[in-house]
DNA sequence: GTGAAAGCGCTAACAT
DNA sequence: ATGTTAGCGCTTTCAC
C-alpha cells in the first residue's frame, strides 16, 4: 500500500480499486489518519482557507453577515479566519496578515474602502477578493442603497405628517453614514424642509448606543425640538430612545424614530427602521468568493441591495 | 545569497551579520517578498493558527468574547479560524474541522460541555485546548459562577420586598441555563418561597427575544401574576420587556425584571441584570492557550468569575 | 557568518 | 489500478 494510493483515496481519484479504497478507508478511520493540512496545502498550492477582514467585532451587522458567510461556507470545504481589527488603524495591519502568502486564498473585506494603496496591495496578493459594505470597479461589491434607504425613511416622515426632521449620524463619518446622511438631505430638499443634521463625536466607532443618546439630548434640549428623527444606525436609535424616556417624552407621539439596519432586539424596541438583508449578503459575499476561487478569470460582478422600510410603533404608523 | 540565509533574517536568527541583514531586509522590501505561510508551517510544525468553536454567532456573549479573545491575539502572530455551527448538532462537524491534523495548533471550545467521546478526540489532536462557559478537569477552563450569579439576582428581588418571584428559562436547556434555574431554586427554598418557573420550546437556540416575549405573555396570563421575574439571559428579558410593554404593565411598578449578562443594550434598556465578564473572559482564554502553547506540559486550571449584580430601573432598587 | 542538503507530509505527473 | 519520484517553499542541522 503506497503513500500514493491513500491520497488518492482521500482525494476521491476514480483510479482507485473498490476493495482497495475500503482497506485504506478502514485503517485509516482504525488509526483515525486525516491528511496533514498544511502538507496538503502546500503540495496543492491551496489552503482551503479564506479570510475576513472586519473593522470591529461587537457589531450586530457584522455578525448577522459572518453568519451567512459561514454558514454559506459550511457546504464548502473551506475555513474561515477572522481579522478583526482592534482600532480603525489596525485595518491594514490585519489586512497585511491576511494577505501573507500562503494562508487563504479569498478575502472577503468588510466596510473598508479600497484606495488606490489597498488596491494595489490586493492586486498583488492574487487572492479572489470580495468587497462588502463597500465597492470598487476591480471587485465584486456586494452593499446597500444606504441613499435611497434614507430617502425612504425621510419620506415615510414626511408623509405621515411630521414637521421638523431631524437627522442624528455620527462623528467620524464612514462610507454609509455619509450616504445616509445625503439621503436625508436629498429628500428633504426635495420636499422644501430644511434639514437639521447633529452628530456626536464618539471615537473610535460611531454607530453605538452613547453616541444615539448624546445627539438626542443635544436634540431635545434645542429651542425647536423636532417632532420626528431618522437615526443613521439602529444601536444609536436604541441610545436615542432611552434619551427621550429618560427626558420623559413619548415615542411617537412628541417625537418619531426611524433607525437603520434592523437589527434583531429593533423588533422588541419597537423601532421603525431600514432592513439590511445581513445575513443575505453574507451567503451571496461567500459563493461569489468561491465562484471566482474556481474560475479565476470571473468578472468582478457589483450587487446593490436596496432596503426595505420597516414600519413599527415608534413611528406610529404602519404602512 | 543562499535562501538559508534569507530565513535565518526573517527568524532573527543572531548568526547573520548586520549588513547582510540589512540587505536581505532592503531587498525583499523591494520585492514584496514574505515567508510562505504554509510552507513555513510544514517545515516548523506549527501553523500559527488557532481556532474557535462556537455554537451560535449572533449572541452578544460570544461577540465580546471573540472580541476580547482577538484583541489579545493581535499581540501574537497568531491568527483566528472561528469554526460557528450552523445548527446545534453541527458541532460536531465544525470541531472536526477544527481538529484536522495541520490545521490549528490550539482549540478554544465555547459553550460545548466534554463528554467522553469528545474528551478521547481532543485528547488525540494534541492540540492546546481551553473550555470556555464549559468545564473539564483535563482542560483548561473558564466560566462563570451561574449558580452564585442567580442566587444574587433572586436574592436582589427577595430584599427588594417583592413577593410572587417567578423565572423564566430556556428549553431546551444547556448548562448555563440550568445553574441560573438552580440559583434561583435554591435562593427561593432558603427563603422560604415557592419557585415558579416558566420557559417557551424555542429549538434550536433558547435565549432569544422571542423566548421570553412568550414566556412572559405566560405568566402575564396567569391567574396570579408575579411581581417580580429574573430571566436566564438579558436577550429574553428584553423580549420579556416588551411583552409586559404590549400588555399595559409597568416596569418595575407592576412587574420588575432582572435578566443576565448585561450585554450592550440592557444599559439603555435600563435593565437590571448579572454582569459577565464576557470580554475578559475572550482575553483570558488566549492567553491560557498561548501559555500551553509555549509550555505544553502546563497543567490545567479552572478560573471562575463571579458576575455582579448590576442595579437599574428595572427592579427600582439602586443598590 | 554563510551555504548545502535533508526533511516537513503531502500531490501529481509519470511509469508500470 | 498501483507504485515511484519529483517537487511545494520553507527550516534546520551540519559543514565550512
Amino acid at each position: 500500500m503506497s503513500i500514493a494510493t491513500v491520497s488518492r483515496v482521500f482525494n476521491n481519484s476514480p483510479r482507485v480499486a473498490d476493495d482497495t479504497r475500503a482497506r485504506v478507508e478502514r485503517v485509516a478511520r482504525a488509526m483515525g489518519y486525516r491528511p496533514h493540512a498544511m502538507a496538503q496545502g502546500l503540495a496543492r498550492r491551496s489552503t482551503n482557507l479564506v479570510s475576513a477582514v472586519i473593522p470591529v467585532l461587537t457589531n450586530y451587522f457584522y455578525m448577522e453577515v459572518l453568519r451567512g458567510m459561514q454558514d454559506a461556507l459550511a457546504a464548502s470545504d473551506y475555513d474561515l479566519i477572522v481579522y478583526a481589527a482592534t482600532t480603525p488603524e489596525d485595518i491594514e495591519g490585519q489586512l497585511a496578515r491576511a494577505l501573507q502568502r500562503g494562508r487563504s486564498e479569498g478575502l472577503l473585506m468588510l466596510s473598508t474602502p479600497v484606495n488606490d494603496e489597498r488596491r494595489r496591495r490586493l492586486a498583488q496578493a492574487r487572492q479572489a477578493v470580495v468587497l462588502v459594505d463597500a465597492q470598487h470597479p476591480d471587485f465584486d461589491s456586494i452593499l446597500v442603497d444606504n441613499v435611497e434607504g434614507a430617502v425612504r425613511a425621510t419620506r415615510h416622515l414626511i408623509e405621515a405628517g411630521y414637521q421638523r426632521i431631524a437627522h442624528i449620524t455620527v462623528y467620524p463619518e464612514p462610507p454609509p453614514a455619509r450616504d445616509r446622511r445625503a439621503g436625508y438631505e436629498h429628500a428633504m430638499h426635495a420636499a422644501g424642509r430644511t434639514p437639521m443634521i447633529v452628530a456626536s463625536d464618539k471615537r473610535p466607532y460611531g454607530f453605538c448606543e452613547e453616541s444615539g443618546y448624546e445627539a438626542m439630548r443635544t436634540l431635545i434640549e434645542q429651542e425647536t425640538r423636532p417632532d420626528a428623527v431618522f437615526i443613521a444606525s439602529d444601536v444609536q436609535a436604541l441610545g436615542a430612545l432611552c434619551a427621550l424616556q429618560d427626558a420623559g417624552l413619548r415615542v411617537p407621539e412628541d417625537v418619531a424614530v426611524v433607525g437603520f439596519d434592523d437589527i434583531k432586539v429593533s423588533a422588541y424596541a419597537r423601532l421603525t427602521t431600514l432592513r439590511q438583508p445581513m445575513y443575505e449578503m453574507g451567503v451571496l459575499s461567500i459563493n461569489r468568493l468561491l465562484a471566482h476561487l474556481a474560475q479565476p478569470d470571473l468578472p468582478p460582478q457589483r450587487h446593490l441591495f436596496v432596503p426595505d422600510l420597516v414600519c413599527r410603533a415608534s413611528t406610529g404608523v404602519f404602512a
